[in-house]
DNA sequence: TATTTAATTGACCAGTGTTCAATTAATGAG
DNA sequence: CTCATTAATTGAACACTGGTCAATTAAATA
């Protein structure tokens, strides 16, 4: 109708991440779209364009904030002083579990797309995400480890988050099997 | 222009996955279309819905042929006379991260794709092709295994192969690690 | 040869991401 | 207070996507 609404409505990039983040978390990203986003915004579809160059844009503004809950999360298992280093280091890759399965959504545009737009805004987080838990991994480990080790514990663990998320199937289901699967990795550093 | 070709121009199942297969291969899953794939084959699109229901029946039409390539991998690796069984359980798990990077397109659909209908069509496939896996596995390990650690490898070489197939790294330019990583996950087992 | 059947076409539908001229509210200058 | 400027919004339009289906025509059958 009119262009332009009154200044109490006007979009901000904040209140369009808030709401595409709910709309993408809870039906996923292959049923999102910038039309239903507008849709549950009150707005047109052309608007979100002048706040956001693109949808990867928009993702990527979505992403961040999960890559900084991530890294929280291997921070408070570092900060926990109740535990020992080798308590920790499973934990480290326990909880790495967790949230991938908490975050099916959002794990899967932080690690697992394709899309080249997409990617091509990501960039450094996924690697600099990684370095934390490399980082992590090498100062609990009780001698040290080779990059590979390191790699290889990781990529056992994003497979295990990879194959669940596309299965669809919560943390909650696979808790015992997210446990014995980190028990196996660990016992390859020995 | 006229409906129904001549005879000798009529197209079939098998001439449209030929090309479909060439086309999602060479130029991936994301750039595919079932009206470029129609241009390939000089007809329209309306044509290959006569002959494949919709979109992930042909896909379904593809892949099948790459779960057989897949169980013949390990067929292959299981009836060399020449090495031992501590060689053959490398060579399975390495063999399988080979024919990941080189078949990605298909090890996505295979395996990545979360695609409801694609899933719907597959089905068994993927569960058959692990329990080929798993009866392979374990066969040859020198001591019983726990389904769990069966599970675990699979997800440590599923991990591997998703991620190079996400970053489109070719299975040479990753050889040396795809060694290292075999070798780490094998350590898990004694 | 006439009729039925099989295969193909292309218009059409509903949906996608993205662009952009037109429009209007808010803002600042005189 | 008025008027030009700027910022935000709309919705039509474009080029795609997967999918459906009546109309058409070649092939097969009676």
């Amino acid at each position: 109708m009119s262009p332009r609404k009154p200044a109490q409505d006007e979009l901000t990039k904040e209140a369009i991440i808030h709401v595409a983040r709910e709309l993408f978390v809870t039906s996923g990203y292959p049923s999102f779209s910038m039309r239903k986003l507008a849709k549950e915004l009150r707005c047109s579809h052309g608007a979100i364009y002048y706040h956001f160059k693109n949808k990867a844009e928009l993702f990527y503004g979505i992403v961040t904030q999960d890559f900084l809950t991530l890294d929280q999360v291997l921070e408070e298992v570092l900060s926990t002083p109740t535990n020992s280093n080798e308590e920790k280091l499973y934990l480290i890759l326990y909880e790495y579990i967790r949230f991938g399965l908490t975050h099916q959504p959002q794990y899967e545009v932080m690690f697992l797309i394709k899309d080249e737009e997409i990617k091509g805004y990501l960039l450094e987080a996924p690697n600099k995400s990684y370095l934390h838990f490399a980082n992590a991994i090498a100062s609990l480990a009780s001698k040290p480890l080779s990059p590979k080790e390191i790699w290889s514990l990781f990529i056992g663990i994003h497979g295990f988050v990879t194959h669940y998320c596309r299965t669809e199937t919560t943390f909650e289901d696979v808790k015992p099997l997210a446990k014995s699967h980190v028990e196996f990795l660990l016992k390859a550093l020995q």
